[in-house]
DNA sequence: TTAAAAATTGAAATCGCTTTGAATGCCTCT
DNA sequence: AGAGGCATTCAAAGCGATTTCAATTTTTAA
């Protein structure tokens, strides 16, 4: 069923037709309703690689992953939040998984010289990343979920990592923790310098000094964190608390702790960053996980939003938004063994 | 850059350069090469929606999710293995979230009338599934991830999950287990019937009794998983063996059994079922666990494949594949307590 | 040397929509 | 009654590619 059929169905012109489903101005009432009714009725919908041929707006955003890997927990969890409000409008969302950094580049390459999508989410962003340089190069619309320095405003969206982690961290010192272990992101990575900023803030902040040997970077699985973890335990004097950078390292960090024979929240504290999973309740575990939380998925809606008001003219150099982070105390964090 | 313009600026016809670049025989291989190298420098990609609309192919295929809540891990996990199969062709996977049942009908309908995508990826079906036969009554090519019955031949990919429980069930059942408990996937998926119907047959081949406490149906987290187990092992007698479905829900039950104060591989033995998540791996954990085993990426990956084959022309009513599943014995499954 | 066949190129139609510019009919006003 | 204005409608020109069919040039064969 295309326009034309359509419109010879109800013996009008493909303009008329087109317009009252558009809803211009400038057709009948009776016609519109007539037209809207008919095509409701047959069931008529444009054919979407026409309409963004004649409209110029392929009518999708996309959204490019390194090493299919990085489609993990975060990552889904931020897409379901972006997926949520797209779906209302009537865009869609092209995901594109490629190898490396190279392929990376050239992928948005390809995605601006082909006009498949009309804008572009950036994501886990380095401190100067050259993906933005590239995009705005490129002269395409894209927002970015984190920060970059690169000297020339982009758009982006992020929640305050550097407070997050110095609350936290202050919160323990306050304890009258000392030993502080902190099981950051890569290395590179703007949230993980933020967060580690945080960290340093806050310790120097009590004159308490730092311990390179209490900092990681790593990624955020169960796994490493556990190894991370169990080894930092054989340090002495040991750990008295710990900073996990997610909730799948803080179950890493909880089993190294219990494999030591020791009590998380007793003999170690804990304060996880929650990003806050469906699947994966700080406030379900045994013992409660202290947390600095904010929603992940909260986070993509947003930037889809953000996304659809730079696509209806917004100037994206004037898109800032830093996010608080709550701080959440439930019983994995107390004070030290005495 | 339009294949007009490369045609001026090489100062040939927009036809010739279009078949020089899609390998056309009758073009002399100088001119493809000169085409080739400047349409290279040039930074010449067609334009997406004109290719589409020209060929009539959109060169993407879709994936309905419901509840943007089923983008969770074993969703992605199938995501990044499609994706990394559709990467190497000009195909893009198109994500599209819906609130209900009613509302993912409808989604087909519009994909199938606008022509937004070419195949569609089916999954988590129930018994008889109501969406394959709305796909086949569009005409619209899909491929399902599991299986259902609806009388007419549909192309599927699946693991063996009856065969996969059932040798489970029969190993526990040998080690001398007789309360075994089931915890299984939403009454009505077919994943989660086949697997009732092999841990069903394990136990009515040995002559034990079923003792449907011991069943549940629910979603494969963490959390819930955690308060089944609990509520079990407070019956009298208490099961010795826990079939948990997933390895979020061998995480809840871990808890469980730890929380009550035994000891998994020796009061109580797990064999979960693993769909291999790299950031979750049965050997680290401790005591390591006992799986039945079955790559969900490399399934995401091959129904890429056979997607590809039904574009290429393949029936699509003769592709039936299904996968044997590993059982891998670690350390959380032994003997239960005399 | 020339006619026929093969190789190579190009003009124009096509895909299904939006949108521009023109046309039609009907009022209203003088 | 005729002109100007408004509300509707339509024919046709894009959008940027592919593809059909015709035209031209080059090879081959007689």
């Amino acid at each position: 069923m295309r326009l034309k059929d359509l419109a010879e169905h109800l013996g009008l012109s493909q303009t008329t037709v087109s317009r009252a489903l558009n809803g211009y101005p400038e057709v009948s009432e009776t016609t519109r309703l007539r037209v809207a009714e008919t095509a409701a009725r047959l069931g008529y919908r444009p054919n979407a690689s026409a309409l963004r041929l004649a409209t110029g707006r392929s009518g999708a955003i996309g959204l490019v992953l390194r090493g299919a890997g990085e489609l993990g927990p975060h990552m889904s969890e931020f897409m379901a939040g972006m997926s949520a409000r797209m779906g209302t409008e009537e865009i869609d969302i092209l995901l594109i998984t490629v190898d490396n950094f190279q392929e990376e580049m050239a992928a948005y390459r390809r995605l601006a010289a082909s006009q498949k999508v009309d804008a572009i989410v950036l994501h886990s962003p380095t401190l100067k990343d050259p993906r933005a340089e590239l995009l705005l190069e490129l002269n395409i619309p894209f927002i970015m979920h984190g920060r970059t320095d690169i000297g020339q405003p982009v758009a982006w969206m992020d929640i305050d990592n550097t407070g997050a982690v110095e609350r936290a961290t202050s919160h323990l010192l306050d304890l009258g923790h000392r030993r502080i272990a902190l099981l950051n992101g890569l290395k590179g990575r703007t949230f993980a310098e933020h967060r580690e900023l945080g960290y340093l803030a806050a310790l120097s902040g009590r004159g308490v000094s730092v311990d390179p040997a209490l900092m990681s970077n790593s990624v955020f699985t169960d796994e490493v964190a556990f190894r991370l973890a169990q080894s930092m335990l054989e340090l002495r004097p040991r750990p008295t608390a710990f900073l996990p950078g997610s909730m799948m390292t803080a179950l890493g960090v909880f089993r190294a702790i219990r494999q030591a024979g020791l009590v998380l929240g007793k003999d170690v504290s804990m304060i996880a960053h929650d990003d806050v999973f469906p699947y994966l309740n700080a406030d379900n575990m045994f013992p409660s996980m202290s947390t600095t939380r904010s929603s992940i998925r909260a986070a993509g809606t947003r930037i889809a939003e953000l996304i659809l008001a730079i696509l209806a003219g917004k100037p994206p150099e004037g898109i800032h938004e830093l996010w608080p982070v709550e701080l959440v105390l439930r019983e994995s964090s107390g004070p030290p063994p005495a």
